[in-house]
DNA sequence: GTTGAGCGTT
């Protein structure tokens, strides 16, 4: 890599100290990678809510930032972080950690988030036999303060293989959600219980960004937009097509960007609410939205498609353009997809709750079922939503969760073919419906 | 003592 005389082994690692302000005395060393970058996720372990880093040059006196690609944090010359002291960047809106907002008894807004971003519990399936509750809390505080965990034991005391979290913070929450999990060898399953559907309203996380030109790109996006907020993903599709999707851990911070222009690469370009343009009532076809859903199946591929060697990090998951149809919007035509898989991508698109808009009726707008007369009755055709609405997991959207996660197939939420994606399915219905066999579960190899 | 889809003694 670099040429620091650096003798690499597992056991050695360089330190960078980061602080939240210029006063360092309560700095923290975190460990960079043998490559020399520091994980984005590495620094928010430690900062909750971070979403860069950037320092002040010692010779020009003014603050600079950090390039942040594909969640990693570059160290600013060949020669490595040095002994600078980097200063944490958060959230436009929200200088402070994310964490801190709820813990503060600062105003009104605190009492918003707190209204709208609501933990819940989790649920773990598949955790190793032998996790112990002191274990998997000490796995997931890498994504924030874990308030509860509970290993279930059926009457002998044996565990289940199953259990639940809950976390302190929504962005912790989010951030566990935001990807898939290792643990001690076991990919484990985390996701909203289904005892809890409906009590995590949810607003669109992902953004839509049009004008794009064609020299931008993801690791472009994730750059700039990275500024606002946490970004957990960020798509565009390939061939060029003038447009691309962000996706930022927090809605608010979505939410917040739509309506504005921005100027990157020297270019303008617009974000909006990642949802289609309605242009006429007969929108159950593909034929004339204006772009489509993001049929970028961009989500928790399994291992094998992964970049960095099976750590199913989000940042790497940006793994293919599949299904996107160059003709226009939609499923390519071979396109042979169970409906519920089309609503699914449809909330992968940032529909989630078909808001219309921060101006329309807010979240619990949802309720009572998908739009156009389809009432009391799901996509799936094979369950309803109730009084409820459709669960939260349609809105999940992350780590490759909430896809039809209740019953049958795609349940651990793992691409079979791993690829990632949706390309190795070619017309003839063959794919996730119905096809409990095999696809089900990647954790087959485990033991 | 084994096991691997699931949904929580409170």
């Amino acid at each position: 890599m670099n040429n620091r005389n650096v003798n690499y082994n597992e056991d050695i690692f360089d330190y960078i100290k980061v602080s939240e302000d210029e006063d360092d005395t309560n700095a923290v060393e975190i460990p960079c990678e043998h490559d020399g970058t520091l994980l984005l996720s590495t620094l928010v372990a430690q900062f909750p809510g971070a979403c860069g880093l950037k320092y002040r040059h010692p010779e020009t006196k003014s603050i600079r930032g950090i390039r942040l690609s594909d969640g990693k944090l570059h160290p600013p010359s060949e020669a490595g972080w040095g002994k600078n002291l980097y200063l944490c960047v958060f959230p436009k809106e929200n200088k402070r950690k994310m964490e801190d907002v709820s813990s503060e008894n600062s105003a009104a807004k605190t009492k918003r988030l707190e209204k709208k971003l609501t933990c819940s519990d989790l649920i773990c399936l598949g955790l190793p036999w032998k996790s112990t509750e002191e274990s998997i809390k000490q796995y997931f505080e890498q994504f924030g303060e874990v308030v509860m965990v509970q290993l279930k034991k059926d009457k002998n005391g044996s565990f289940k293989g199953f259990g639940f979290i809950r976390f302190a913070t929504y962005a912790s929450q989010m951030r566990a959600l935001a990807q898939r999990h290792n643990i001690d060898g076991r990919w484990v399953d985390v996701r909203i219980p289904n005892s809890k559907e409906g009590v995590v309203p949810q607003m669109p996380c992902k953004v839509f960004v049009g004008r794009c030109t064609e020299d931008m790109t993801a690791d472009d996006l994730r750059e700039y937009f990275s500024k606002f907020g946490e970004v957990t993903d960020v798509f565009v599709p390939r061939p060029f097509r003038a447009f691309g999707f962000v996706t930022f851990l927090d809605p608010e911070v979505a939410q917040s960007l739509c309506g504005e222009d921005h100027v990157i690469k020297g270019a303008s370009v617009s974000v909006s609410s990642a949802a289609p343009k309605i242009k006429s009532k007969s929108n159950q076809n593909w034929k004339d939205d204006s772009y489509g859903p993001n049929w970028d199946g961009n989500r928790s591929g399994p291992s094998g498609g992964s970049s960095n060697g099976g750590n199913s990090n989000i940042d790497t998951l940006n793994m293919q353009n599949l299904g996107i149809n160059p003709n226009g919007g939609g499923p390519p035509a071979n396109f042979n997809l169970p409906i519920s898989l089309v609503a699914a991508a449809l909330n992968q698109a940032g529909w989630g709750g078909f808001l219309g808009g921060p101006g329309s009726s807010g979240p619990n707008n949802w309720q009572g079922g998908p739009p156009q007369g389809n009432s009391g009755k799901n996509w799936n055709g094979n369950q309803n939503w109730g009084q409820n609405g459709p669960p939260p997991s349609w809105n999940q959207g992350q780590g490759g969760q909430g896809w039809n996660n209740g019953k049958g197939n795609w349940n651990q939420g793992n691409w079979p073919n791993g690829q990632g994606g949706w390309g190795g399915n070619s017309g003839g219905g063959s794919g996730p419906a119905g096809s409990s066999s095999g696809w089900s579960n990647n954790n087959k190899p485990q033991t």
